[in-house]
DNA sequence: CGCGCAGTTGAACCTAATCAATGGTGGTGG
DNA sequence: CCACCACCATTGATTAGGTTCAACTGCGCG
């Protein structure tokens, strides 16, 4: 349904070694993803652990019929490829250019292999991650699609903002359906609601993969109540 | 909005103590809830993790307007309580009569104290709870309210039903209400929906409190289809 | 140059929310 | 003991928010 490039899993040409860090199991490596290409699939054996440090990914579950859902998009700073049973339950694709740390093994093993530090690190960002999912949950489940933008926005300004005289500004690298099938909109949902935010003066849409936050308050107030 | 009873957070006379098992930390007890009252709210110190033994509980949030989210139900062997930062972020109240086993210290203190077997056992339940709610994600964005009251039968049919003369039947303690909260949908829709059910054959409510699934397939094709 | 895809916008439709009325039930107090 | 109240559940009527269908634009790329 949605088609992207065609697939090459790891760009294995790209890996450049780094030396073990604190607290990290040794053997560790980043490796670069270019845009529209896959890290893994579901079903997938879930042998590595990955951190982002560079670029944008996008988690997402495709229903038979063709219906998608994007769990995350994870950032610099975000852990991805957590799994209980060894398997990957989603995708994973490179929303933009994207650079990775590698860690071998995944729960199970990291248990085995007894790297207490290294399983703490986890259990706290597997903690974080099912707060910030308790979040999403009711955004998917009680908003209404100028909330959910607004939210989406504003959680972005946030996080990945860069002050620039006056405007708090950042990339939108992802397309409108990938914010709609995050959201659980439609695309056209998602354009008529940036239109209206845009002329209702609490944004600007310099480009189309551009945000500027011109009034951040408002704009939270439009996400937390309507 | 939804008032419940006079709200006591812990029926602590009926604690009783149990000694230490297989990579517990030591000092565990069970405590039991009578139905309606607290676990622990929004903003508590998360000082303990729980565990279900017996009944159900549910886990939610609340936005300002009153807009209510059930995040879960906790069934036995769910674990309750998990914290990145020491802070409970929802609210945790018993829906039927509750058994729990209730460990000291939380995800901070669990990793200082060392207990590296606990850890992984806790790390394993964190990285299954997400893998489930990955799950629900799709049910709250992409999902209608027949697939979605299907789909929640369907599961604690799975979960939860016993085989009785040709027929699998389960008790569902919590309110119509409480359905709706947890799959986004109003309690006047989780009414129709179950009518419909009932009426197509899928189902039958001996009580309001008790379902029968008659063709589990046929719900299951419901849940997953449509 | 032309194709294909992403994005925007308009119009019609539809699902589920909201508003409203009624019946049932359990608990409380006169 | 029973009357009353509060709450839950069901069902009907109406409304609204968002989807779907459709047309058009602009842009990147072979």
């Amino acid at each position: 349904m949605y088609v992207t490039s065609p697939v090459s899993t790891l760009d294995t040409d790209t890996i450049t070694d780094t030396e073990a860090a604190g607290g990290y199991p040794p053997l560790t490596r980043t490796i670069n993803i270019t845009a529209g290409h896959s890290l893994f699939y579901e079903g997938d054996e879930a042998d590595f652990i990955y951190e982002m440090i560079e670029g944008v990914v996008r988690t997402s579950k495709v229903l038979l019929d063709g219906r998608r859902l994007v769990l995350s998009f994870g950032y610099p700073g975000d852990v991805i490829g957590l799994s209980h049973d060894g398997i990957h339950h989603c995708n994973c694709e490179a929303v933009s250019k994207v650079r990775l740390r590698v860690y071998p093994g995944n729960t199970a093993s990291a248990e085995k292999a007894g790297h207490t530090k290294f399983t703490n690190r986890l259990l706290h960002h597997a903690a974080s991650e099912i707060n910030s999912m308790q979040e999403h949950f009711i955004m998917l489940g009680r908003k209404s699609a100028t909330e959910k933008v607004a939210s989406f926005l504003y959680t972005l300004f946030l996080r990945v903002g860069e002050k620039r005289d006056g405007k708090t500004c950042f990339d939108l690298p992802m397309s409108r359906s990938d914010i709609a099938d995050f959201l659980g909109l439609s695309h056209e949902t998602i354009s008529r609601t940036l239109t209206v935010l845009r002329q209702g003066g609490y944004i600007e849409l310099p480009r189309k993969h551009r945000v500027c936050i011109r009034q951040p308050v408002l704009l939270k107030t439009l996400a937390e109540r309507n």
